[in-house]
DNA sequence: GTCTATACAACGATAGAC
DNA sequence: GTCTATCGTTGTATAGAC
């Protein structure tokens, strides 16, 4: 709340704060926020813990703080992309680079660090699952605007499929990106190798595709018409 | 590890143990692992907090048992649903089928109580966020098969495509799956009521959809030389 | 065999010294 | 502005009563 003035403080150690907050969200995004100790930020950040309650308030405040640096930038770029990918001609591109202009920023963006963006989507993904409460008042106040704009290009593009299609499927793709910040390594298990979970380039693009892919499917109605083997058939086969 | 005799145990409560285990599951699966205590756990089910200990040695014993009560019929049914789907003659029903034996159990099957299989699922979703050591040690014991055995039965629907990309396909589904499970008011709030995230009936049809159209997407490369607007021309569309 | 009472370390947060 | 000392509370585990 209180803004400190641009100078560099006449502390003891500088920019203690910065070096709290870094400490946190390495922490946090890798261990959730649960399971990681004010007094755990406190020594990796080389403070006392008494210093992060100065600066912070409480746990809560410092996860808070994080948030607010990393949205403001994050949904910058994504709607500076989406601006872009409206402008594409033609129209299985411009689909693509909507797409595109979601997931890019959630991988590679972020305010400073190199990274930064991937680790603040990881530590979002985490919170989410996590069900934390200050998180979930920032998500409504901050992201839901941004998604909504992001159907809305999707349902231009796609205009024969209803809305509600869409939102079930544009809520796919977030869980296919967290889940793969959140467990790369599977991938590569399970694809023996063949694939590097942990490569953001190729989850990009594989994620991409697929969600380009499943925006484009007929509509609930159209395929149950199509169906010749029931799920009632399927689901009585074995039992 | 020490197997218990199949007779009712003479307690002075009986089924403690069942009524401990029972609360912890239900706690885990809304608030996580880390943020729920075994005090938390002892007086939902009105014991002693050292009756747990008692029991499940420690809270990760805890843990272990609750995957073990549910991972046995979950797959089970899977492995029967699965069986039955490659029965099917169909192609493209075929391969329907295959998504929907993999998702359905997630969200119906489960020992014995309604929405058992949801909740467990859920649980696995927010373990899988947190990084639980325990859990990550039982999956690559027990559903690492399972997985391996569906995308091989999708790879035989889709041979032309490559296997690495099923998998990353699968990943997806599962990170979808999850997701739904640990924000489902999400997609009512951004659906503006006209989808309900809590259903499962809906859920399971937009998902296996979704899936079923992106499981069929062409691989990468076709993609990329079809592509006329490239992927700098888009970044750098703003910036 | 099951549960109660209790020990002990670690937690988040505060007040006041520096 | 930052750290020390410390509060009340909580998580985990044990030892022994029933």
């Amino acid at each position: 709340m209180v803004r400190k003035p641009a100078k560099v403080p006449s502390t003891r150690r500088p920019n203690m704060r910065e070096a709290i907050l870094a400490a946190a969200e390495e922490l946090f995004s890798t261990y959730g926020f649960n399971a990681v100790s004010v007094r755990d930020i406190a020594r990796a950040a080389g403070a006392n813990p008494g210093s992060v309650t100065y600066h912070f308030k409480t746990k809560d405040g410092l996860l808070l703080e994080i948030y607010r640096r990393h949205c403001g930038p994050m949904n910058l770029r994504r709607s500076e992309l989406l601006a872009a990918a409206r402008r594409v001609r033609d129209l299985q591109d411009r689909l693509e680079a909507i797409v595109r202009a979601y997931v890019l920023p959630a991988f590679t963006s972020g305010s400073d660090l190199a990274g930064g963006g991937t680790r603040f989507t990881r530590l979002r993904a985490i919170m989410s699952a996590e069900g934390n409460e200050v998180v979930k008042r920032i998500i409504a106040q901050t992201f839901d605007d941004t998604s909504d704009a992001f159907i809305d290009a999707i349902h231009e593009s796609l205009p024969h499929i209803p809305r509600t299609d869409l939102v079930w499927r544009g809520h796919f793709l977030l869980g296919a990106l967290y889940y793969t910040l959140v467990t790369p390594e599977r991938v590569s298990r399970l694809s023996r190798g063949s694939a590097d979970g942990t490569d953001a380039g190729q989850a990009i693009e594989e994620l991409v595709r697929a969600t380009v892919a499943s925006l484009q499917a007929a509509p609930l109605d159209q395929t149950l018409a199509r169906r010749k083997t029931t799920i009632a058939e399927i689901a009585q086969g074995e039992r």
